[in-house]
DNA sequence: CTTCAGGGAGAACGATCGGTCTTTCTGCGG
DNA sequence: CCGCAGAAAGACCGATCGTTCTCCCTGAAG
């Protein structure tokens, strides 16, 4: 499957994402990469020096769309709601046909080292959703934004795995619930 | 490192455990185990016919061990405090010096085909752990015995897995307090 | 004493890994 | 029209993948 993406370099992170999440990134290798991008090796590494430098780009591609996603779902509402919202996003993710949980959480399954390129770009993505969290709790008044939002952080992470092993449409239930319990009404 | 473990079959489980859990899966081969387990390639499929029967007896036994720890702490005591005690258990988990979050979940990031006999074992584990857990919310009274369950298998996950890339003691802080609060007194 | 299973040692299999290379072609700016 | 960058095509590198094989040795059961 040649991706749409007109640019080789684009067709490349596209294929990237789709492979790489699909079926984990230490299984799939540089020729499928190449071959279902429809690009040569030689354009690859113009673009990528190493594999790696691809797995970092498409996580830092995939943060930039969830952070684009978050911020749209808060922006001008009431901060209750912005949270709640926001956490709907993380739900919403499970719905997808071919939804395989969360691919920062899956990278670091597969890169144990924790100062390895791509642990980095992993921990900025939580780092930012967590200031997110704390954020809206604190201003919608909750007396200990911290910790709310450590319990909410928990609560997605979980539920972008039950989303994959247990039934989704229960897990996207019971987050909604339990991040609407959490919060003062 | 050559394990203690008797008789090779043991050694290679053992070795596998460690491998596998500090380092993931794919990038673990065969010679790796065989030669920290101090064994022959002819042995290791004497006893397992292929890698993969290796990580699901990897992860058969690991359920092993957690069940067993699990029905410890939980027998006897007060239907609460059997539960508390019993989510402690994922708790104490993050403190060990080379935590690495949670077997089955980074196996299965590894392991994208739901069909595969490893993600069966994993299947498994997670049911039996969910059962569990709607056991003790029924048997301390819980209203809706199945949704506080599926709470705290969010609450499970989340933990592992922010138990490795985030602070572990602000985790089980978190944890604890967030299982405590969902509980009726 | 004999038998034979189980383990040790290591060569070898085809396939694939990540990465480098040369050559040819195409398209666009000067 | 020229020049040149970027992409296509594909051979090639050493290393490692999971797996199979032969050969020898030991130890316990009969």
């Amino acid at each position: 499957m040649t991706t749409a993406e007109p640019h080789p370099k684009d067709r490349l992170l596209a294929t990237a994402a789709r492979l790489f999440y699909a079926e984990g990134i230490h299984a799939v290798g540089v020729e499928r990469l190449v071959s279902e991008a429809a690009v040569t090796r030689a354009t690859f590494y113009r673009h990528y020096p190493t594999k790696d430098d691809l797995v970092a780009a498409y996580l830092a591609e995939t943060s930039r769309q969830i952070r684009a996603a978050v911020d749209a779902a808060r922006a001008g509402k009431p901060p209750r709601q912005g949270l709640v919202d926001a956490m709907a996003v993380v739900g919403d993710a499970t719905r997808g046909e071919d939804f395989r949980g969360c691919q920062f959480l899956n990278a670091a399954a597969e890169f144990p080292d924790p100062g390895h390129r791509v642990r980095q770009v992993i921990e900025d993505h939580r780092q930012w959703f967590f200031g997110v969290l704390r954020e809206q709790a604190a201003a919608l008044g909750h007396p200990e934004p911290d910790h709310a939002a450590r319990v909410l952080v928990l609560l997605r992470d979980g539920a972008l795995h039950g989303g994959e092993l247990d039934d989704p449409g229960k897990v996207r239930a019971t987050l909604q619930r339990a991040v609407d319990d959490l919060l003062p009404a």
